[in-house]
DNA sequence: TGGCATGTTGCAATCGGAAGCAACAATGTG
DNA sequence: CACATTGTTGCTTCCGATTGCAACATGCCA
């Protein structure tokens, strides 16, 4: 493999001119630089990391921890913070969680990486504790979750305020008996949009049905939970599910299983703005879940710990946008219509 | 940060005992390589592979490349490829071409890790001509995509066999004028596809009408697709779409833009069997992408190569399987009816 | 022309762990 | 008891690049 020796000796210089060469802070005169940059191109060599994390003990490295991906806008999230991380001067590794291991199993193998960033896209409470005992290891950062009741860093959609703002929605719109259809259980995405909208929902005087049968933010637990919550009140005018995903599987169910038509009978408001929540089969009412800004977030608050690694932690929340479409009417007016009047969602079929 | 050194004057003995107490290999007593090992647990001490990596010459990186995803598909693929390569022992690094960027600016980069293998998820043709420049570099392997009239690795889905299922199902079902929309230009799986769809039906003396108009496997494009084709030939009975997400955006182009009946009217095809064309809301009939075993055979390849550095590049084609959902019907019998025919797609919306 | 500042380069030690070789201890054999 | 064998450990060199320090060349000014 090629060395920086092998260039010195090419162009009669010692190997740390070369090194110098490639590191833009220092001395070297810009003849020799150039001789050296453009030599070692036609070549096709690049300093070894390997060699130079050695002594500079900075690896430049941030791993990402992933687990299955149950919500396609994790893939987008991934992409989007590995291509932001990268812009930052960041190299990106990537580790699995595989379903029914812990954190704690994979993150020695990470750690012989000596990653500076490791962000954290899977749940898992006990995981810093492993990270803390490393000593002056690397900067945990959580996305999409936080760790309740603990000081760590985290960015996340703001969820509890997307719930809010789906409840004023609703209630604007003249809906009075509301359910929400929890997600995964524990996942703090699925309890702050839950808080969100019943926090509100209680300022108006309503109560919440809340559905917790769902064991993930899955097409089949939205579907299944149609059922379920039309069991326990036949009445429901409006329903939230935590996630789209969820939203779609339930409309589904109570259009199919149930025979019950949306929104005519039932609005139901989800939460992301996926991809196909915006096509024509689906003209899902929703939250556009801000993935984009919240992996820019990412990457500033990694930066802000790179210059001053003690700062004390934050919990980041991006707001996100409501993206009302056709799967909500408006009750208060008499016969209701859609909330864009355009054409009934799904009619022509 | 925690070093061998450290664990080495704790305990009273030299650094090269606690590092083959780290190897399998290597020859130490039992009870000091347990000693060395639950004193390095305690501490959350783990090798650091920049220093071990610089004379074993063995990084066991695998690099993935990645672009934009426009197709669900791909993340499962890097989440099982992930899970699969972890699995052999690889660590897997991530690194994202932004859209206009070539792979050759990102190599140079990915190349500072000394990989042993590259996977390239991202389509490039000039990519395998700036490794070979690197010498004994890493070994290269397609995912998805192979580079014609070229000798490399590649391992993808059999397209063109699943066109020709495709083909056989449609003729066999009767239908007489076929079109087929093509995804991004030059894509071999968008080639391949049309190629063994077409060839099918050349055998049975059908010519098969060809979209070109889409610049990538999109909803929005197969959605423009329906209009255009029309356009060329109000008569046909059978499209067959590139992937399932152009194939939906085709159907509801024909159902909303143009309030043509699928399959009433026209029956449509897709490829990839993704999450959603499952959903009764779609219920596409399509062909099963085989992801995970594709993700499998890349690294049972990795492995071969791995003991046999010098093997025969080979492209392995892996067949998926012919989903028939219902947005196809039989129309060999006079009236015609669904593939499987419990309840008309979408009826009851 | 001598002295000094400035710019450029090489030397050598260093980072953390791997591995060949030698040293040493423990055990078995004649 | 001497000696060989095996098992275990430490010493030392090395991987490839970085960096403080010293050495050297060059140009400027007095």
């Amino acid at each position: 493999m090629l060395s920086a020796r092998q260039i010195a000796d090419d162009l009669g210089v010692s190997v740390s001119t070369v090194t110098r060469a490639f590191n833009p802070g220092a001395n070297v005169a810009p003849r020799t630089r150039e001789r050296v940059l453009s030599h070692a191109k036609t070549l096709g060599y690049s300093p070894n990391v390997f060699a130079s994390t050695l002594n500079t003990q900075r690896t430049r490295i941030a791993t990402i921890f992933i687990s299955d991906f149950y919500n396609p806008f994790f893939a987008e999230a991934l992409v989007t913070l590995t291509e932001e991380l990268q812009n930052a001067g960041f190299s990106v590794m990537l580790f699995h969680i595989a379903p029914g291991r812990t954190a704690e199993e994979t993150l020695p193998e990470a750690m012989r990486y000596r990653p500076e960033f490791i962000v954290v896209m899977t749940a898992t409470v006990t995981f810093q504790r492993a990270i803390a005992s490393a000593g002056a290891g690397p900067h945990l950062i959580f996305f999409n979750r936080y760790v309740p009741d603990t000081q760590t860093f985290s960015v996340t959609c703001d969820n509890r305020l997307g719930g809010r703002e789906l409840a004023d929605f609703l209630l604007s719109t003249g809906h009075k008996r509301m359910a929400y259809v929890c997600g995964t259980p524990r996942a703090t995405t699925s309890i702050d949009r839950g808080r969100g909208f019943s926090e509100r929902c209680a300022a108006a005087g309503l109560k919440v049905l809340e559905d917790n049968g769902a064991d993930s933010f899955s097409y089949e637990n939205g579907r299944a939970a149609a059922r379920r919550l039309l069991a326990r009140d036949p009445q429901i005018d409006a329903i939230f599910c935590a996630n789209d995903l969820m939203a779609i599987g339930l409309i589904d169910g109570l259009t199919f299983d149930l025979g019950i038509k949306v929104p005519e009978q039932i609005s139901v408001v989800g939460f992301d703005d996926v991809a196909m929540a915006g096509w024509p089969s689906h003209s899902l009412t929703t939250y556009r879940h801000p993935t984009r800004r919240m992996a820019q977030a990412t990457v500033e608050l990694i930066k802000e710990i790179d210059v001053n690694p003690s700062l004390t932690p934050v919990a980041v929340r991006v707001p996100g946008q409501l993206v009302p479409r056709q799967t909500h009417i408006d009750r208060s007016a008499a016969g209701g219509k859609p909330g864009q009047p355009t054409r009934k969602r799904g009619q022509q079929r």
